[in-house]
RNA sequence: GGGGGGUUGGGGUAACCUGGCAUCCUACCAGCUUUGGGAGCUGGUGAUCCGCGUUCAAAUCGCGGACCCCCCA
C-alpha cells in the first residue's frame, strides 16, 4: 500500500468557502501528483492521476474512433517555418512557445517549437496526403501532451505541459466540417455528463475570442465551486484558412481543384481531471465516478480478537473474487486502524468501501459504504459484485443530480452592468444578459464589461438552445438594441 | 517584462535580527500491545540549496549563482 506523504490530521478545508485552498491541498493530499519536480509549471503525475487520465482517454478515444477518427502520433517538435505560415495562428501562439535551439553543442539554423498545438504539423502532412476527393474526409486524433509557456500555473488547470487529445479533420465541404464541430460538441458534453457526472455548457464563442486562425470556436465551460468557469475543451471550424496557407488541395469529382475545409477538436484531459476533482470532491477529499476510479472498491478488514486472522483471510478472498469479476479492488490489510483506512481511501476518492468484520464473517455478508453519502448497506456475499456495480451507478446518478442542480442555481439573469458585477462578486456562475454584437461581435462592449466587472468575460451564445433577446431589450453595456443573449462569467 | 518573498530530515516548521548544543509536529523503520471512524508505548533512521568570503566558530553575516513560490503588466 502506498504511504501518505502528505497525511494531515484534520481537513477543516471547506470547498465552498475557500476553494483555492481546498484544491491546492486535495490535489497533493489525494496522491494525484507530486509538485516537487524542479521545473516551474511542470508536475509529476503519480499513479492515481496517471490511471485517472488513462480512464478519461479510454472514454473519449473509442468515441472518436467510432466517429471515424484514426489514431496517429506526430512529432513533438515543429520547425519554425511551419509554425509561421498561418498569420493569425502565429500571432496567437508564438508568445507561448518553447523553442529548442540546440542539439548537443550545435546551434540549429532553424529553431524547433515544442508543439503548443499541432495544426502546423498536421497540415504539413495533409498537403502530402490529400490529393483527391476520395481522400476526404480525413480524420485523425492524437493523445499527447502540448507545451505552452504560461506564467501562472496551477496543476490540471494551467500548465506548461498538459495532457489532451487533438483531432485534425479535413472535409470536402464547409457543411461537413461544420457538422463535425456539432458532433464534437455532442461527444464532449455527453461523455462528461454520462460517464463523469460533470455538466458541460457548450458555447459559441464571440468572434474576438476564437481560436487563432479559425473561423468559429465552440467551447465547453464547467462551473467550478468558486463560481468561476473552467473551459475543458473546444472545437474549431477553421474554414480553408489552414488548407490554403499550407497548400492542401484536392481534385474534385468534376475535375476542378479545391481547398478542403477543416476542423480541430481539443478535449482537455488535464482540465477534465480538475473538473471531476472539483465538481464532485468534498471536504474529505476526492470523489471519483465508479467508471474511471483507478481503485473502485477498498476492502477494509475489521480484524480484532480471535477472529482477526479469519477476517483478514476472508477479505483477501473477497478481493480476489471481485478482481476476477473485473472490479478494480484493493484489500487494505495493513496494520493501520480501520478509521485511518476509511480516511485514507476517502481522500483518494475510492467510490465504494467494503467492510468485513466478525459480524459479516458470521452472517456471510459484507457492509458496503458509499463514498459520497457514506451510507451503509449490508449485502449478501454472493451478490457482492452486482451490488457494488449497482451502488456505483447509483452514486453516479447522485453526483449528476447534485452537479446539475448546482449549475442551475448558478445561472442568474441581469439587466444592468451593475447587476452583472454584483452577481459575479456574490455568487459567481453565469450571468445571462443582453448584448449588442455590433462591431466585431461586440468586442468593445465585452472589454468594457470585463473591466467594469473585474474579470467577467462574455462566454458567448448557447449552442444547444436558440435564444432571442426580448422585444426592445438593450445591450447591457452600451444601451443599443440587443442582438444576442449572452452569458458572462469569470474564468480560469 | 517588472516587483516581492522564499529554500532547514520525506512533508510542515523553530532557531536567523543579536554567529557557538538545529526545535516541535507528522511521516518512515523495528518491537510489543492494538483494530466497528485518523490507536498507544519504547527505541531508531533522517536536514541547514550551491560556491566563494569574513570568523577560533556560519543555518545565521557579506558577495555570486541555482531553483521555487506569489503579485502586477
Amino acid at each position: 500500500m502506498a504511504s501518505t506523504m502528505m497525511a494531515q490530521r484534520e481537513f477543516d478545508l471547506d470547498k465552498r468557502k475557500n476553494f483555492s485552498e481546498w484544491y491546492n491541498t486535495i490535489i497533493y493530499a489525494s496522491g494525484l501528483i507530486d509538485g516537487r519536480y524542479n521545473v516551474a509549471g511542470f508536475v509529476v503525475h503519480k499513479p492515481l492521476a496517471t490511471r485517472l487520465m488513462r480512464g478519461i482517454y479510454a472514454l473519449l478515444e473509442p468515441e472518436l474512433e467510432a466517429d471515424g477518427h484514426e489514431p496517429v502520433a506526430f512529432p513533438t517538435v515543429i520547425p519554425k517555418e511551419n509554425f509561421e505560415i498561418e498569420k493569425e495562428h502565429v500571432a496567437g501562439f508564438v508568445p507561448q512557445v518553447f523553442w529548442v535551439t540546440k542539439g548537443g553543442g550545435e546551434e540549429f539554423a532553424r529553431p524547433l517549437a515544442l508543439r503548443p498545438t499541432s495544426e502546423t504539423a498536421f497540415y504539413q502532412m495533409f498537403a502530402l496526403w490529400i490529393k483527391a476527393h476520395s481522400d476526404l474526409p480525413m480524420k485523425f486524433y492524437q493523445s499527447c501532451t502540448v507545451f505552452r509557456y504560461e506564467h501562472e500555473t496551477l496543476p490540471f488547470i494551467r500548465g506548461r505541459e498538459f495532457h489532451w487529445i487533438e483531432t485534425h479533420d479535413a472535409f470536402a465541404t464547409a457543411k461537413e466540417a461544420l457538422g463535425q464541430t456539432a458532433t464534437d460538441n455532442e461527444i464532449f458534453s455527453r461523455v462528461l455528463f454520462d460517464h463523469l457526472g460533470v455538466p458541460v455548457t457548450v458555447f459559441k464563442r464571440p468572434q474576438w475570442d476564437k481560436f487563432p486562425g479559425g473561423e468559429e470556436t465552440f467551447a465547453y465551460d464547467v462551473l467550478m465551486p468558486d463560481g468561476k468557469m473552467l473551459q475543458c475543451g473546444s472545437t474549431h471550424y477553421l474554414g480553408q484558412n489552414f488548407t490554403k496557407a499550407f497548400g492542401v488541395k484536392f481534385t474534385k469529382a468534376d475535375g476542378g481543384e479545391e481547398f478542403p475545409f477543416s476542423t480541430c477538436f481539443g478535449p482537455g484531459v488535464w482540465r477534465i481531471v480538475a473538473a471531476v476533482a472539483s465538481v464532485h470532491g468534498d471536504n474529505k477529499g476526492l470523489i471519483l465516478p465508479f467508471s474511471v476510479a483507478p481503485v473502485q472498491v477498498a476492502v477494509v478488514p475489521i480484524a480484532k480478537g480471535e477472529n482477526a486472522e479469519a477476517v483478514v483471510k476472508e477479505c483477501r478472498k473477497i478481493a480476489a473474487g471481485l478482481k476476477k469479476d473485473g472490479i478494480r479492488v484493493v484489500c487494505d490489510d495493513s496494520d493501520k486502524s480501520p478509521g485511518f483506512k476509511y480516511n485514507y481511501w476517502e481522500m483518494r476518492g475510492v467510490p465504494l468501501r467494503v467492510e468485513i468484520g466478525g459480524r459479516e464473517l458470521e452472517a456471510g455478508t459484507a457492509t458496503v459504504v458509499r463514498r459520497d453519502t457514506r451510507e451503509k448497506k449490508v449485502v449478501p456475499l454472493a451478490k457482492l459484485a452486482d451490488e457494488l456495480r449497482k451502488e456505483g451507478s447509483a452514486m453516479l446518478a447522485t453526483l449528476k443530480d447534485a452537479a446539475e442542480a448546482d449549475l442551475k442555481a448558478h445561472v442568474t439573469e441581469a439587466k444592468t452592468k451593475e447587476e452583472v458585477k454584483n452577481v459575479l462578486e456574490s455568487k459567481g456562475g453565469f450571468v445571462r444578459t443582453h448584448f449588442c454584437s455590433t462591431a466585431r461581435d461586440g468586442e468593445a462592449c465585452a472589454k468594457e464589461l470585463q473591466a467594469f466587472t473585474i474579470g467577467g468575460k462574455v462566454r458567448g451564445t448557447l449552442v444547444n438552445k436558440e435564444e432571442k433577446p426580448a422585444a426592445g431589450a438593450k445591450c447591457v453595456v452600451c444601451g443599443h438594441s440587443a442582438k444576442t443573449v449572452v452569458y458572462v462569467a469569470k474564468q480560469y
